[in-house]
DNA sequence: GTCTCCCATCGAAAAAATTAATGGATGTGA
DNA sequence: TCACATCCATTAATTTTTTCGATGGGAGAC
């Protein structure tokens, strides 16, 4: 049984004609009458009487009609299901790092809900690589990542906003006294770190390891705001992006040391799977990110 | 859009494969691919991410499995149609000459109704000639009359049972005394009849007309029930079918006139038209008759 | 009776669905 | 890492289905 013969149906019994039917519809008169003698031959059961010129549903003929009437209205439904975009329940699954979700996304969240009530977002957070294949394996559908500018094979890059990677200590801290410092004074320090994971890390280690030092952070947490609470306890500096910092450098708990010949650069960027259907929810989530001041 | 890509669509999501669905619903898999591309470019939707070599089905997929099982519930309650016979609501227009109905069919209507509770039965009483031209026209369904048991054009006879038409006094009537009757004897009483359309009434007229007698009744009531009240005050003498009598007359309130040469009997009969379909309502309708004592 | 209207039927034509074969991409397992 | 198997996409050919135009019969209108 197929919808076109249902829907000839229907507009027979609206007109009470093959023949008007056929020329509402399109069609010539004997398509209508073969459609409903495949319909009645499909069902095993007689829709019309045909008596004299006139035709009449029969008791069965008028059950079909009430289900004939409610697939038209589930087809009128699935039409609409494109239009009133983003209304409906949907998820999204969201991988980030763990410092652009305190430092970036948790403030746009409440927005991301006042705009698109229904969604229902899923965050992972993990370090770059990881995300990078939950990506492309379709257990994400958009990651937040800290990086170098680089080709990703399989994503697409939605966004992407620089973003500087400081040291910084406590305000209190006798170094911020100095105006000028060298890499050599940082190291001198103890040193608190992210995990060996970590992109800032990484890049941190390989500007160093051109000039043969390695790093020997004391601390190693997992965790940027645990970080940042102990170094503005004066337990030592930190190598973190600047987003994360930045509020508590206004509010002088933290100073951002000038490092000489140490301005790092990665980006903040947003991708998603090349083969994937690029939902409202997606859109969304980038949009709000290109207008963060 | 039609069902057989919705069903498709269904029985990939169930699998999470186009190869397993094709495999399972007897197509090729590039069918299945074909299938599924309509369905997407027909609604104008993506409903998978094909990623790797896996697939998913996107928000809006997500959203077009729920109508699609809403089509496949709709279409599955549209299979069991012919099942459940007569458990629906349907209606049955039966046409029935007056004496009919009070003789015959009324004592079967509450069988009826136990053995076929939802249908809404429409009667009509009228004349014989009347009863075959709305039978004609699909106004009824199907008409019990009275007649001889001739062809009825376009008309197809399911059921008939002949029946004596008898004439009727009150048990009290001094002719009742009499052991044979002729009938002149009969004439000579005032006589209550039925109107001129009425197949029995036009009957004995004919059968008279031979002997070249014109009737003359002092009285005529369309209405059987009424002219029975009146002759059982004995206010003369009628001429009406067997069946509507036969009760008074084993109570002895009325009298079966035997005349000699006025043996006439016609046939109960119940007819549809030759091009209706036979509903289970019609059809125990007239099983119901048959079965009647 | 003739004419028109309506549905049924039939063969031809058009359109659509289906297939088999092939290819590309992606995991998998030695 | 290199075959290998798996999965979906593509394409051209084939088969099936749908549609059409012409014709016919029956019923009702004038």
């Amino acid at each position: 049984m197929e919808l076109r013969n249902v829907f000839t149906f229907v507009r027979i019994v609206d007109l009470g004609s093959f023949t008007k039917a056929a020329q509402e519809l399109g069609y010539s008169q004997s398509t209508v009458t073969f459609q409903i003698k495949q319909l009645e031959s499909e069902l095993g059961i007689p829709l019309f009487d045909r008596i004299g010129k006139k035709i009449s549903l029969t008791p069965l003929g008028e059950e079909f009609l009430c289900f004939a009437i409610d697939l038209m209205k589930t087809t009128s439904q699935i039409k609409s299901i494109g239009s009133q975009i983003g209304m409906n329940k949907a998820k999204l699954r969201v991988g980030i790092i763990e410092s652009l979700f305190i430092g970036r996304l948790a403030e746009l969240i409440p927005e991301y809900f006042r705009l698109m009530p229904s969604t229902q977002i899923e965050t992972k957070t993990s370090d770059g690589v990881k995300l990078y294949q939950m990506l492309r394996s379709n257990e994400l559908d958009i990651i937040y990542v800290l990086d170098r500018k680089i080709y990703q094979k399989d994503c697409i890059r939605a966004f992407a906003s620089p973003v500087k990677i400081v040291f910084v200590a406590s305000s209190q801290h006798p170094i911020t006294k100095e105006k000028k410092l060298s890499i050599s004074d940082i190291l001198k320090q103890p040193l608190i770190l992210t995990e060996r994971d970590s992109i800032y890390r990484k890049e941190l280690e390989e500007t160093l390891a051109l000039s043969d030092i390695e790093l020997t952070p004391f601390l190693e947490v997992d965790n940027t705001s645990i970080i940042m609470k102990l170094i503005k306890k004066g337990l030592g500096i930190s190598f973190l992006p600047e987003y994360i910092v930045q509020e508590d450098a206004r509010k002088n708990k933290l100073a951002i040391l000038p490092v000489d010949g140490y301005d790092i650069t990665l980006y903040s960027q947003v991708f998603y799977n090349k083969n994937k259907w690029v939902s409202p929810q997606m859109k969304l989530f980038v949009n709000l990110l290109s207008n963060q001041t």
